[in-house]
DNA sequence: TTCCAGGGGTAGA
DNA sequence: TCTACCCATGGA
């Protein structure tokens, strides 16, 4: 067991990081409220796969165990340090949404939280299954879905690593629908595992952040299962906050709680949004969080 | 039963 | 470009 400790910006808070949105909830994350400590299972840079367990010991700290024999080189640490970077965008520039924050009571504590940043996965092959997986249905089914699919992957420690685009393909469609219960969506998984796999999809450019905005739009457009809800989704996940992502969660609470619970139409909640400019995706979604999960759930991110 | 959830694909206009 | 209809699944 290996161990790493990471410095982390001033502005980041690692609860609301994990409480940013469902994503914790889905294998092959775990989260453990009692001890504060997100088990994940990554692959090292051989592709193996190795469990990760991070913790805010303080502020301005993460400890980071790695399951692996013997000690890191400098090269794995840098490696699976980056894999906690990307998972937690450390390297993400927050400040110009803290500074907003504190010009808005109903955003003013999120800078103390250390909130503003949204938990991603290592690869976006597989944030790309789990958007797929999450559009039409509750929440609790679409956990139980991407969970299944997380279930192909090799198994290690009572867990499982995300199954690489091959390992999907060989399970196949069926298995998808029967075993994974993704169905319509099984097909739309297929031809995607597929494209990576025969070459026509180079998803690395997008894990390096290298694609510009209009193009990486169109690339998301392109993947079936994917349309415009979930493209500005994936958008906002890789740091390009000036569009909102307008779903049926959008819907029902901006009608809720901005116009006496009548449905408001999209171009109503893009102009209520629209004075948090290139910040305005993140406005929403932490007053969302803020108005419908952390308080209610009694979480106050300081204590710790 | 019927509705619908953190929508999207497709055919037809 | 816009609209109607369809798509698995499972909880309410």
């Amino acid at each position: 067991m290996a161990r790493l400790r990471i410095r982390t910006p001033a502005d980041f808070g690692f609860l609301p990081a994990v409480y940013s949105h469902g994503w914790f909830q889905c294998a092959p994350f775990h989260w453990e409220q009692e001890t504060g400590i997100l088990t994940r299972v990554v692959r090292d840079e051989g592709g193996l796969p190795a469990l990760l367990r991070m913790s805010e010991p303080a502020r301005g700290t993460l400890e980071v165990t790695v399951g692996v024999e013997g000690r890191l080189s400098p090269d794995a640490r840098r490696y699976f340090a980056s894999l906690v970077t990307r998972m937690l965008q450390l390297e993400r520039d927050i400040s110009g949404f803290h500074a907003l924050c504190r010009r808005h009571d109903h955003l003013a504590l999120l800078p103390a939280l250390g909130a503003g940043r949204l938990l991603r996965c290592p690869t976006p092959w597989e944030e790309l299954v789990r958007a797929i997986a999450a559009t039409n249905v509750a929440w609790p089914q679409a956990v139980r879905m991407i969970s299944l699919v997380a279930g192909l992957g090799e198994p290690i420690d009572g867990m499982h690593a995300w199954p690489a685009p091959g390992r999907v393909l060989e399970a196949g469609e069926e298995k998808l629908r029967e075993r994974c219960r993704l169905g319509y969506r099984a097909p739309y998984i297929i031809e995607l595992a597929a494209r990576i796999v025969n070459g026509e999809l180079d998803l690395e450019p997008i894990r390096r952040g290298e694609v510009p905005d209009d193009e990486l739009r169109k690339l998301f457009l392109g993947i079936k299962g994917i349309g415009p809800a979930t493209t500005d989704y994936l958008m906002i996940l890789s740091g390009r906050t000036d569009r909102l992502s307008i779903d049926s969660a959008v819907y029902a609470y901006v009608g809720e709680t901005h116009f006496g619970g009548e449905r408001p139409d999209a171009e109503q909640i893009e102009r209520l949004y629209e004075p948090f400019g290139q910040w305005r995706a993140l406005a929403f979604w932490f007053e969302f969080l803020q108005e419908k999960w952390w308080r209610p759930a009694g979480f106050d991110f300081r204590e710790r």
